[in-house]
DNA sequence: ACTTTATAATTGTATATACAAATAAAATGC
DNA sequence: GCATTTTATTTGTATATACAATTATAAAGT
């Protein structure tokens, strides 16, 4: 089990990085620029959330997309609010291109049906392990 | 697929590590140390092969392995095999017995043809994603 | 209103793993 | 039998993520 689940993640991560080279970002980072994109001023508490990561992480994900000039980051008491740059919207189209490449590939790979399985198998298991 | 995949890996890590806290090891160094107790001599090309790991790693784990006095390492011409050391295989009981209650905590937790089967279907697709 | 507690985010540091390059030895081709 | 290629391992460096501690603010209790 341990091996297993790590081995899919890390071939899953590999897979997904080869369809995401065309806009040279790293699949959590083009996940969480997706998010920002859907939800402009999305908190970072809600990012991680979401993308089931600790804060810590989304703050160095952010900094990163911040270095880039993708995203921006405006702070107002204890909550900060993350909008895409408009050098980040305008690579909305070309990610949703790149992430949905990856979905078809391994779509194709395992079919259509026994990845969506697979997926939310995993998700039941996840869930189970929480508490 | 890429979260549901990363977020189940860390979870099953997680609870891999409370199950080894006892023998104070990391999963990946738990299994490395079970697998050279139970064929000594093997060597680091072999461990990467079953482990699923980049040779690269094996060889930083059994860098760890060594600093604990768990296992050592003779190098002979370019192959080099890795043997328990009498303190490795002292805690071996205790390994065994961590790594058991790691599998029965998870197969409580999702049940035992239910954890089967995820195992099964996550290596299948891993397997497909080899190419 | 002031103290206490809870929440949001960040920072410092650590771990797991990988990739690419370096070494070194063995195997192969001619 | 030497030159070339392949194989095994290690080393240097980079990335992703986490945990624990810190900071800062807001909320709640009295």
């Amino acid at each position: 089990m341990y091996f297993t689940a790590n081995a899919l993640a890390r071939k899953i991560e590999k897979l997904a990085q080869q369809s995401l080279s065309a806009v040279d970002l790293s699949p959590s980072h083009a996940y969480l620029l997706m998010m920002v994109l859907q939800e402009p001023g999305v908190q970072p508490s809600v990012l991680a959330d979401h993308l089931q990561l600790q804060p810590s992480t989304i703050t160095r994900l952010i900094e990163k997309l911040e270095e880039k000039k993708l995203v921006v980051r405006t702070t107002e008491g204890k909550t900060t609010n993350v909008y895409p740059s408009p050098k980040g919207k305008e690579i909305q189209p070309k990610l949703k291109d790149c992430l949905h490449e990856f979905y078809t590939s391994y779509a194709s790979i395992l079919g259509k049906e026994e990845s969506a399985r697979l997926v939310q198998n995993m998700g039941k298991m996840a869930d189970k392990l929480e508490a």
